[in-house]
DNA sequence: ATATATTTTTAGATTAGTCTAAAATTTTGT
DNA sequence: ACAAAATTTTAGACTAATCTAAAAATATAT
């Protein structure tokens, strides 16, 4: 529609390629990281940087890992703009649960009408995160810069608000669910376990809870 | 998701044999046609039909055209279900023209997830038309049966409701836009040229305009 | 009725994306 | 520092979907 001169399959990797690059703080994404986050094998994953590379999206040196250009970062924060953008419209037209959307929108993030996104981003009133917390890059390609911390990295006695998930998966957020911990809630840290580092929270000023450290690291506050 | 056993192309080949077929009231859909209709060559459709003959989805003889099975027709019938309310969303929720839809359509019919479509209907008020008129299969692969006319075989002084058109190319739906020909609206059978078999029709009761017999026969009433 | 035209299928290639196995390179551990 | 381990790339093959050119089957027209 737009453009036909990127596939589904090249979309997809340079949408993990920024997502893995963000998630080191800029360093470059190796070739085992991408297959492992494509489901493919290390092989095909090369067969693949050697193309992206022809095609200027990303700088790739063998051996040395990979970082994308200014076009290939492009293309990935179109499709990370509409996967999450996608997000919202599941949780908040559809009442899909934050566990349930993830696959669907790895669908629905290829759709290619500019247009479409355009529509869609007025239609949800410009949403700024999406369902998990995670910023949504704007329409000319910018992504907000966002300064959250992990719970585990808060002191004792502080208060937070809960901004986001580090892990998008199921058994997690269903996690969080069942213990009623939401995005926008607040979570005072009460106490932190010499036993096994897990968190003793106040949550909403109301309810008292215990969260394990693994859950603490991946909170997202502040 | 729901299913990886049928491909893309594969789908769109058993939804164009679906409409094909509807169209000539059930005969026998060629290779020549299907080339035409899927934007590829008559050799690349017979490699497909023998694919999908072997996966049981259309029945097939060498040189005799093809017609689906109950399984081809099923899953057909799925697509088409997803295309319409995809349309109706297009239309209803995010404000785009009739002519603006089917591109992006075309796209969003493969999502594959019965829990997104279910919810999408319920979203749109379980819909039973899209935007061209056409009927929306049900959940079950019930394709509702409608009765319509061609406006071409209305007789002199006879009103009707303007229930759909068979056309749903862009400039035809635009055409229409410009005379304020829309879904629903009532027609009277004002004259009929025996210049060129135009027809002159009163439009809701006030308005006076002609349309050409091509026009004619492409608007569906009842 | 049969030669000609049209349609359809087959044969053989091509491209994108993947694979396994083997070779090349880099990293690690003592 | 260098042998062993781990990672990455290359080589060669496979599948899905397409193509062109040629062969086969069907339809048409006098």
């Amino acid at each position: 529609m737009d453009n036909q001169l990127i596939s589904f399959t090249e979309e997809n990797y340079l949408k993990i390629i920024y997502l893995l690059t963000e998630r080191h703080n800029g360093n470059e994404v190796s070739t085992n990281q991408l297959a492992e986050h494509t489901q493919t094998k290390a092989a095909s994953v090369s067969d693949m940087l050697r193309k992206l590379a022809e095609k200027n999206y990303i700088n790739y040196r063998k051996y040395q890992g990979v970082t994308l250009t200014e076009a290939g970062e492009q293309i990935a924060l179109g499709v990370i703009r509409k996967h999450r953008l996608w997000e919202v419209f599941l949780v908040e037209k559809l009442g899909f649960g934050w566990d349930e959307i993830h696959d669907i929108a790895e669908q629905l993030e290829h759709i290619d009408s500019k247009e479409l996104t355009k529509r869609l981003d007025d239609f949800l009133e410009n949403p700024q995160f999406d369902p998990h917390g995670d910023p949504i890059p704007d329409a000319k390609g910018k992504m907000p810069s966002v300064s959250y911390q992990k719970l585990s990295e808060i002191t004792l006695n502080q208060s937070v608000v809960m901004m986001g998930v580090s892990v998008h998966s199921p058994s997690f957020l269903q996690h969080l669910d069942k213990q009623q911990i939401t995005l926008g809630c607040d979570l005072k840290v009460l106490e932190i376990s010499d036993f096994d580092k897990s968190y003793g929270l106040l949550l909403n000023n109301k309810i008292r809870l215990f969260v394990s450290n693994e859950v603490a690291r991946n909170l997202l506050v502040c």
